[in-house]
DNA sequence: GCCAACGTTGGC
DNA sequence: GCCAACGTTGGC
């Protein structure tokens, strides 16, 4: 499944009572904790072992209709339009590193709106963190064309080489470098591979 | 619809 | 803390 929206709750989180909260989510909300080293020094202090941040995200959820408990998951792009401001809380997610790197999320970073679990996987949009619609892709980006590039810069460098999308398949949201993101972005305007 | 890869759970 | 069983993800 793909991480779906809208009002649900992971079923099986929740019958463990697991941790999560998952209704709603801001995506923005808070970071996450770093814990700040309690010693001593005065200020500076969120340091060194604090989680590396990210500022760009792939977040992926299904844009075709299947239903999961007598839920249909179906939320796509489009869906996303379609909502008040065009802004969605984005639950469902119950992957532990998925919702961590939803904690690190700040209002107002871009992330793609990614496919999942359908005909035509890629990316299709890009979001405003917290998460609001910002447009289109000028054309849509296939998974197949982002692995071409992802191949090919493995085997003789690239932005794409270690791109999470393919070195961690099954996280549904995942941190991009700028460099990944800015690489992706660039192929709106090339014509698809 | 299949199924490989991988994440999660829970007994020990 | 290991690891087998189980469940989910998601491309194909």
């Amino acid at each position: 499944m793909a991480p779906k929206k809208r009002p649900r709750m992971s079923k099986k989180a929740a019958d463990a009572g697991k941790a999560d909260d998952g209704g709603k989510v801001s995506a923005a909300e808070a970071s996450v904790g770093g814990k700040r080293k309690a010693t001593g020094k005065s200020k500076e202090s969120v340091k060194a072992d604090d989680p590396p941040e990210h500022s760009h995200w792939l977040m992926k959820s299904e844009p075709e209709s299947r239903f999961e408990n007598g839920i249909d998951v179906k939320f796509g792009i489009e869906d996303l339009k379609t909502m008040l401001d065009q802004t969605s809380c984005w639950d469902g997610v119950r992957n532990f590193q998925a919702r961590n790197f939803m904690r690190q999320m700040k209002k107002g970073q871009l992330a793609f709106f990614y496919h999942s679990n359908c005909k035509e996987p890629g990316i299709a949009g890009l979001m405003k963190v917290d998460v609001q619609y910002q447009r289109m892709m000028k054309r849509f980006i296939p998974l197949s064309e982002l692995k071409k590039y992802h191949l090919q810069h493995r085997a003789q460098g690239g932005p794409l080489k270690d791109m999470a999308l393919f070195t961690r398949a099954r996280l549904s949201v995942q941190p991009l470098t700028t460099e990944e993101f800015e690489f992706v972005v660039s192929l709106e305007d090339k014509a698809p591979l």
